[in-house]
DNA sequence: GCAAAAGTGTTCATAGTACACCCATGC
DNA sequence: GCATGGGTGTACTATGAACACTTTTGC
């Protein structure tokens, strides 16, 4: 340790091979329902690279830290350029900086979304893909790893806070929170014992609305706005 | 939304203006015995700046991130330079970029740290105090959120991992376990409870050495390494 | 009626809490 | 002896898991 560093924040900007750029990307996470109608499954969307390095292979959405913008704003705006997507929910996950994760020395702020079912806008945006989280294909950089810790997070997560209001719609069923539950943390959930969780948990008010047209009709829920579960601590009152 | 991104990773370094330098900054935590004996408070180190922005406030330790270092990297010297300490555990906060924080751009990728009793080499760094925690002065940019949101990380992470780890020394007595989780806490916890709850968690091997002194010997207790509780999942294979 | 999902009840095991009590040492 | 912290026992409560059971719809 014979090196010293300038003080932060001083004026005076490092040299030219001390350059180091800012990126930010987000993993975006929604829940999909195959063909087939009874599995749920957790897909993301992914870019294809046009230029180098790593052209022609899936990455995660993102872009440039602009300087006049925080990095909140950043991560919406980009992920908004790459996929034409708006998420409700979206929450930094982890800075990436290790020295040989990209041919140049980039430092990116990832951040980690949720999407209802109604925010989905597929189709018309060019080179973005979606995919399975749990079978992914062989990504640019470092973004398996990346992945990866996102989905240790949401199915941390999902376990003390009420985060599967992300995923879900206004109005929905217990059967359709279950669901969320059961396709994040990757095994069946007794109906009964959920049930009676999640009404005592408080997070919940019942409508007076049911969801018809298989069966016994299902009493439609919607979140209580009033309860605020342990999340981001301080920071989220900045939001 | 009329701006458009550069591709990310791409080659070709931004104009002057959109500048925007990385820096490093830890938060450093230790637990100190007042004068009286009996309490024990979370205390951490500040830098006295020496020059502007905010010339003469307290600041957190840091740095300016070197293009050829990773950002543990970066922390572990930064802080080491500043302060002299090399704390034991070390593990990222949080990357702070508001636009406004800084006169010129910053996005500063914060650390925590936890320092055992036996590391700590007080007395020949210049510039450095230690701060009660729970009084802290004005400090410069945003550091007293950033302090503020570390403090509701260490009180959360003590429930369910096994932090108090770093600032114990090797061997320790069940009441120097207890008296970390009631610093940190903020309360008073049952001595019988606290006892079986932390011999059940199979995280403590006893000792055959008791601490004498005072009143009935007690039993002196490792941490045992081999059992990993839930920490920061897939990214703490990367130590 | 019958299948299937919605919704209720009951039992058991476990984890946390409160608190009474005994043990071993310094003084 | 006696004060004090070390250490054990026990009863109560809350929570979650397992699973039997009733209710209400579509067909």
């Amino acid at each position: 340790m014979t090196r010293t560093a300038s003080e932060p924040h001083s004026p005076g900007a490092p040299a030219e091979t001390d350059t180091i750029r800012v990126a930010v990307s987000t993993v975006i996470f929604t829940l999909r329902r195959l063909a087939g109608s009874d599995a749920v499954q957790v897909v993301l969307p992914l870019v294809r690279r046009t230029r180098d390095p790593h052209e022609g292979q899936w990455a995660l959405p993102g872009g440039w830290l602009d300087a006049t913008e925080g990095l909140d704003a950043a991560a919406s705006r980009t992920l908004a350029e790459t996929t034409g997507l708006a998420p409700s929910y979206l929450e930094q996950l982890y800075a990436f900086g290790a020295v040989d994760r990209s041919p140049t020395r980039v430092v990116s702020i990832v951040y980690w979304a949720l999407l209802r079912a109604d925010e989905i806008t597929d189709g018309s945006v060019e080179n973005v893909q979606w995919f399975d989280a749990a079978a992914l294909p062989e990504l640019a950089f470092d973004h398996n790893e990346i992945v990866g810790y996102a989905l240790w997070r949401l199915r941390n997560k999902v376990g003390y806070s009420r985060i599967a209001h992300g995923l879900l719609a206004d109005e929905f069923t217990l059967a359709d929170l279950r669901e969320v539950y059961e396709a994040i943390l990757g095994r069946r959930l007794d109906p009964a014992n959920f049930r009676r969780q999640v009404e005592n948990s408080g997070t919940l008010i019942p409508t007076d609305r049911f969801r018809t047209g298989s069966h016994r009709p299902a009493r439609l829920y919607r979140y209580n706005q009033d309860v605020e579960l342990a999340d981001r601590g301080p920071l989220d009152a900045r939001h």
